[in-house]
DNA sequence: CTAGAACCTGAAGTTAGGTTTAGGTCAAGA
DNA sequence: TCTTGACCTAAACCTAACTTCAGGTTCTAG
């Protein structure tokens, strides 16, 4: 089973350009053409997509996710390399979890913040607000700017 | 008590220049200078900073900081918007985390499966598991390519 | 056989978010 | 007073990751 690039495009929600441009940077090194030159995505080139998705959410640099490819070309001479990038992003996503869960906290309070500042009509009455009065969950993110 | 900006980098771990670059964006509306003309950081643009940082994670341009920055300004006639924000912020930052999540899940999967083709000296062995060999909080996140 | 939708290429353009450079000025200690 | 490390500006530069453009080809339905 083989796909256009266009069906490609509505699967992933990749746009078509993108789609080109990772060719253009060797991302699919299996990917067939027909003869008339037209892209045929298979199912690994799909596949390879949700890897990209995920290494790229990871923070890597195309770059480096077409490194990372390039190692699965080679075999099983680059497992060890693989399986070291792969406990990499593991701590890096880790670390992500964790800014985001205060980035979270952080929005929430600032959610309270205003919900408070609405109902007095007065961004002074959370401001002046002795913490004990703040509820509780989110005392502790308070940040003194608006 | 205010700060060099240097003293801030230190603090923040934010370089000097973007620092600059921040306050020639506008960043820092009030901010004061020496009458040399040298930038006085107060305890005001640290936490100004912080918020910037939230809302940077969060997934907000330079740009829309500053839209918001502009709106703290205005005083309470721009409570609505802020909250609004707020509101928009955390949406985005829950389905941020879950994206995170899945990103999580597809990288431990991934550290198994080098892991069993690293003890097994070949890819071919994680590759051609049956389903039910594979550790049950894994499975369900297996991708076909390595 | 033909129209038009979908595809192709190489090259240039875009955007965000900084960073670097060049040429100065400021401020605190010896 | 002098030095020197930290600071200043405007403007040019940089990079990643796409996107757009111009001009041409392929494919499919009627």
């Amino acid at each position: 089973m083989s796909y256009s690039i266009g069906e490609v495009a509505n699967i992933t929600g990749i746009t078509i350009s993108t789609l080109r441009y990772y060719d253009r940077e060797g991302m699919f090194p299996n990917m067939e053409r027909s003869n008339g030159g037209i892209r045929m995505f298979s199912d690994t080139e799909i596949e390879t997509l949700q890897i990209i998705e995920c290494l790229k959410t990871s923070g890597l640099s195309i770059k480096d996710i077409k490194q990372f490819l390039n190692w699965c070309q080679e075999g099983d001479d680059s497992l060890q390399k693989r399986r070291d990038m792969f406990y990499e992003r593991l701590e890096v996503v880790e670390k992500q979890m964790e800014e985001l869960q205060k980035t979270m906290n952080t929005i929430k309070f600032k959610c309270w913040y205003y919900d408070t500042a609405l109902a007095a009509g007065t961004e002074e009455t959370p401001k002046n607000m002795p913490v004990e009065e703040i509820p509780e969950e989110i005392r502790k993110y308070r940040y003194k700017c608006d």
